[in-house]
DNA sequence: CGGCGTCGTAAATCATAGAC
DNA sequence: AGTCTATGATTTACGACGCC
């Protein structure tokens, strides 16, 4: 469709799975956000800045992550763990 | 009742979907042709009228509300576009 | 009030990077 | 090297709110 930013931008760039590290950062916010996982305009702000990539891509990875968690809990579970022994852990000190 | 922007900062997600009925229709996928053709009068004007918005519904075998969030929606594209060209220019300011 | 505006989202679908 | 699946982005369709 008409130009749009994904995956050849102008100078040829090719969509890129996000950092392991950005995923981790992302990761880490939705799963201790399980109940109500919408960052506010201000936390996406922040989160795309921590991850390198842009507001709407902060939007676009909560998008998928809601509706892909929601249609698959038991896919996520493992992940939903090693998660929260991670917040307990840094939460505690 | 207080609006739910001010409960915390923007809305809700939830649909509320009250008792009544009125399933959400799925979404379809317009044709390469109907797109060509929003898209031909969308470069005419971003906003489309009434009367325009009935004829090209009906060449298109659209309803006029499909017609009518299509033009929504591709403002909508519009302005993402331009905020994600800022942000990117913003991050290689050589570029 | 009614109609149309934006904004944020759900859900389906698309495109393809990457894993196997 | 070819199949797939996971993942990021885009496309329809709405609900909630605003304005006139």
């Amino acid at each position: 469709m008409l130009g749009v930013v994904s995956h050849v931008s102008r100078d040829g760039r090719k969509r890129r799975n996000f950092s392991k590290q950005a995923t981790e950062i992302l990761n880490e916010y939705f799963y201790s956000h399980l109940s109500n996982p919408y960052p506010s305009e201000e936390a996406k702000e922040e989160l795309a800045k921590k991850c390198s990539i842009t507001v709407s891509q902060v939007s676009n990875w909560f998008g998928n992550k809601r509706i892909r968690y929601k249609k698959n809990i038991g896919k996520f579970q493992e992940e939903a763990n090693l998660y929260a022994a991670k917040t307990a852990v840094t939460a505690a000190h | 009742r207080v609006p739910l922007s001010l409960l915390s900062p923007r809305r809700r997600p939830q649909p509320g979907l009250k008792c009544g009925q009125r399933t959400r229709k799925k979404r379809c996928p317009y044709t390469k042709y109907q797109i060509r053709e929003l898209e031909r009068e969308f470069f005419f004007s971003v906003y489309i009228n009434k009367e325009k918005r009935l004829q090209l519904s009906r060449m298109l075998n659209l309803t006029d509300r499909q017609v009518k969030i299509w033009f929504q929606n591709r403002r909508m594209k519009e302005k993402k576009i331009n905020r994600d060209r800022l942000q990117y220019y913003s991050a290689n300011p050589l570029l």
